[in-house]
DNA sequence: CTGTTAGCGCGTTCAC
DNA sequence: GTGAACGCGCTAACAG
């Protein structure tokens, strides 16, 4: 292979400008450190001879990237892109820019993408959920860079600082209304609790409502299934078969309740007359169903927001006194239940 | 700041191994052209230090970064995520990572931000939608990079390569579709057309099938809002005001139809006998709705599989032959008109 | 405010 | 198959 080095150097643009290699990465990184006039000259020669900054070289040279690692479960998961587009507006303001990856379903893929990722020498790293093995905290903890989990509030050995809402209080607060509101005989869909904390967060939180009022959870009512607007029907129909008269269901994604929502319809069955149905994430839709659904509110791009905070107060090199943040969550109240 | 250097490097596990740098250059780089007793052992001193390569030294070196810029116009929109998911997934498979960015709604925005990703020295560049100023496209060609634009087939000066569907072809079809199915009086909502080049390029389409038959088409027919669900039931029902006797929808984006068709069941129009809607995109939702949403399919998935394939051959040395991709697009019958 | 000097950590020649 | 030298393009520290 050939090697074509014709890029245009810093040194290219301080000869023109008749200043020296320095003063340009001046001009760069620190204008205000550079006489108005010899700015503009310098300005004006990048411009003419189109030089583009090498950040790599300046990365390696200054030990700095601005560059964030970004770790979600599933790129496609629109309930992350809006974590992660707040999180990238916020850093974009300070010069830092975003690595997105997926970290896929196993402990050992996230290990093998964080190792490539930490080799780029990201400045920050976020991750959202998983269960890291103990080399990958191992990992963490040795490059020494700030790092925010979220996923959920309750990590037991947080590596560094956290930013979530508490998946457990939110599912307990929307069985607690459930309960409330006279419903006694609830259903619970949501993930693979085994293969996903959060879900069996929510699931935890669901029965401990039951348990504050001494009240028993029948195992019929709990079922798991993976995410998806058909999902949510036939998780519905499966509930109502298997457990007589069952009164509501309380599904831990709207996606799912949207759907069952669309399977009231289709078989006339009368919300929340027949069946009360209430959701979680307050997506877009669940304002606009027939019936409106109830659901809990997560403030999905505050969480990227201060994530992006965080990590930045601590590279700007202020300490950060609350490493744990807990954006909360809302309980909106509609006609579905 | 202190200037703390003890990160582990090359050199270090060089000595423990006791060969030379090289030798563990080209254990992690050419596996292949080192004995298999002294790559065990270097592997071995790379275990036991917790050695992390840093890449960035390495691509300053080897003037390849192993990064991907990917530039859409809003990381939260799932239409987009879909595609970039898919292509991180593909791209990961050779060591290639995703360095993401939303270009935001002005081209000098876009040109901002593309200025800055550059310098970052990606070796392949995906860009989604955006009307790209002069400037912008001058930094890209000079860039050298492999370059692939999606959002629309029809680029009046394609920089490098594209990879779409047309919009004007899609939205012609689905018109037709509507035609021939007896609906003469059509409306038809999308974004600013003004503002967004496929929103034009679709509303287009909806024109040219009527032109096709020799059929006028009432401008009192054309909306256009933002997207969203409310938007999509507000659209409907100012459009049935301000034309008697409309008999069928088009919205350019299944969210809106979805929308449109919660209206319906509120105000019970029968769908699609008062009015049918049609759809776009093929959201997950579109099978689920009641009625079922007539939709058209687009593999976004594909476009993100496709550019990267392209990117990486182009980066392999290959000469792409075919440097415009067709992924096509189907219309889906189902219920609603 | 500007220039000089010394690396940053690794890949890429070459010899051996 | 392995090691020594050199350079990638830029920034940090210091001096002037």
């Amino acid at each position: 292979m050939e090697k074509t080095r014709d890029q245009v150097r810093m040194i290219d643009v301080a000869r023109r400008a008749k200043v020296g290699l320095v003063t340009v990465s001046r001009v760069l990184n620190e204008p205000g450190k550079v006489a108005e006039e010899t700015r503009q000259r310098v300005l004006q020669a990048i411009q003419e001879i189109g030089y583009v900054p090498n950040l790599v070289a300046g990365s390696l040279a200054s030990n700095r990237t601005h560059v964030i690692a970004a770790i979600v479960p599933t790129i496609g998961n629109p309930v992350f892109s809006e974590t992660i587009d707040a999180m990238a507006q916020e850093l974009r303001g300070e010069g830092y820019h975003l690595l997105l990856g997926n970290g896929g379903h196993s402990g050992r893929e996230e290990e093998g993408l964080i190792a490539k990722f930490l080799a780029r020498r990201p400045d920050g790293l976020f991750i959202h959920g998983g269960r890291h093995t103990p080399e990958t905290c191992a990992m963490l903890r040795r490059s020494g860079i700030p790092i925010v989990e979220s996923g959920d509030l309750r990590r037991p050995e947080p590596i560094d600082m956290v930013v979530s809402y508490s998946n457990f209080a939110a599912a307990e607060a929307m069985t607690t209304y459930l309960l409330e509101r006279n419903y006694r005989r609830i259903g619970f869909v949501g993930r693979a609790s085994k293969e996903n904390d959060r879900s069996l967060e929510r699931q935890r939180g669901f029965r401990a409502a039951f348990e504050r009022l001494g009240l028993e959870v029948d195992p019929r009512w709990i079922l798991e299934t993976s995410l998806g607007y058909r999902e949510g029907a036939e998780a519905l129909v499966a509930l109502r078969e298997r457990t007589p008269g069952l009164e509501a269901v309380f599904f831990a994604g709207d996606v799912w309740a949207a759907g069952a929502l669309y399977e009231c319809l289709r078989r006339g069955w009368s919300v929340p007359t027949d069946i009360a149905i209430a959701g979680f994430d307050d997506h877009a839709v669940a304002s606009q169903t027939v019936p409106t659904l109830t659901t809990v509110r997560v403030l999905r791009g505050e969480i990227g927001r201060r994530s992006a905070r965080l990590i930045l107060d601590r590279l700007n090199g202020g300490t950060v006194d609350e490493p744990i943040i807990d954006v909360g969550f809302e309980i909106i109240a509609r006609e579905s239940a």
